[in-house]
DNA sequence: TTTGACCATTGATGTGCGTCAACGCGTAGA
DNA sequence: TCTACGCGTTGACGCACATCAATGGTCAAA
């Protein structure tokens, strides 16, 4: 939210064939004879944290997905109210436009490192490997599915039930797996806060008042860890 | 939310080349050789008002567009809590799939006509017709920038602002040409109460307060005319 | 014509969360 | 080492909106 000189990608000798996040990204659906195709395509570039990636009504040149590191989308009101409309993880899509600019702005929540590509190379990869096109569909449909849970959140819970389910997203989310019962918090305080629809100051208290009943450990303020996951399960849908 | 009982589909004569909302539905990238194709996978169906198309969880077979009416998206929580994430209008496409189940509930506004299509059909139409895929992907774009600005609201916006907000995006949705300087709203007050985040006293209350300030005029509870569409926008941005 | 259900409106009152303010901690730079 | 700034936390207080309650209008069924 500080840093404003975005920067435009270099090249690179990335392999997408051995790329981290190929099986989350839209890489996942092109096939082996075509990486060569798909490596041309794409270059990879670092940013600071705090980094501004593109704002909301820019022109829109690039797509990214993200190869390391946290994302925070958001949409702005003349004022300065902030409205974040999603944290991005590794594998994620970045980049949705209309009438040519970005819908959202996006800013580095920590070290970030993303694969970028110019809206034409996308243009022309859709075109020649219709499966991708597919994936862009699949992962807009979880996204549009996501988007609706969000409007549930924000319309209709109260803080606390807000709090604690964005923790069990971000659980079930970042360990699919569900193996660790505990969650790290990346993002600031501000973030959360505009995330969920609230004030930094119930944010804390919150995030306090759940410590004291014993639903959740603050070991530090970006880490959680459940001490009985059932439990949060349970007090989320509950109250 | 109250007419419980949904019904399938049956055989229509329905000539797609001459449908009124074609040009705003997936229809559109169906070109005119494949129009007989297309007319042999839908079918047409009537609702009553009231009634529910399908629930949030339904095992998922059919996919709508809407032909005439207006149709309420929404999701509940399991003590009832009630968030409507859209009011859709002829042309748009119903029936988000996660898990091949629906991702929300769909209830007929006022008397509403779908054009159903069985999934299957929708997956052949798909492979067969390439520009369908793209299309829909489209259509999901703009859904997607839809619900980033709805969050926005829900999230940040004071229920004036929400109010007015809302007034106006659907005379901009409902008449893009800007002709008209008047809305009508089909919908409840509690419809609208679930749409914004709201509860009815306040959906009411600021109903009234914006008709004392002489901003809007309200004939009837279910249509609004704009005497000043500048200070109407105005307001909008300003508180 | 009456009855009753449903809906929108309005008033009185309550409260969850926002606002304002102070403080403590950790880190970076002088 | 000292200072200053960013960030999270905590407390006191206020307000926008929710809750509770009552009234009137409309429409369909009796």
């Amino acid at each position: 939210m500080t840093d404003t000189s975005n920067a435009v990608p270099k090249p690179s000798h990335h392999r997408c064939e051995t790329c981290d996040v190929r099986h989350r990204a839209i890489c996942a659906a092109v096939d082996a004879e075509h990486n060569d195709r798909l490596e041309a395509l794409v270059s990879h570039h670092d940013y600071a944290p705090g980094q501004v990636i593109f704002e909301e009504g820019d022109s829109a040149e690039y797509v990214f997905n993200i190869s390391q590191g946290e994302v925070r989308l958001y949409k702005l009101l003349p004022d300065g109210r902030r409205q974040v409309t999603g944290f991005l993880i590794p594998g994620d899509f970045l980049g949705l436009i209309t009438d040519g600019a970005y819908a959202y702005g996006a800013e580095a929540i920590g070290p970030v490192e993303l694969c970028c590509m110019r809206l034409s190379g996308l243009e022309r990869l859709l075109s020649d490997m219709p499966p991708v096109r597919e994936r862009l569909l699949d992962m807009s449909r979880d996204e549009l599915a996501a988007a609706q849970e969000q409007m549930l959140l924000l319309g209709r819970k109260s803080a606390r039930e807000k709090i604690l389910s964005f923790l069990l997203y971000r659980q079930r989310h970042l360990d699919p797996t569900g193996r660790d019962a505990s969650v790290d918090l990346p993002m600031s305080r501000t973030d959360i806060a505009d995330y969920l629809g609230l004030t930094i100051e119930t944010v804390s208290r919150t995030f306090t008042a759940l410590r004291d009943e014993g639903l959740i450990e603050l070991p530090n303020p970006h880490h959680v860890i459940f001490p009985d996951m059932d439990a949060v399960r349970d007090a989320a849908e509950a109250a």
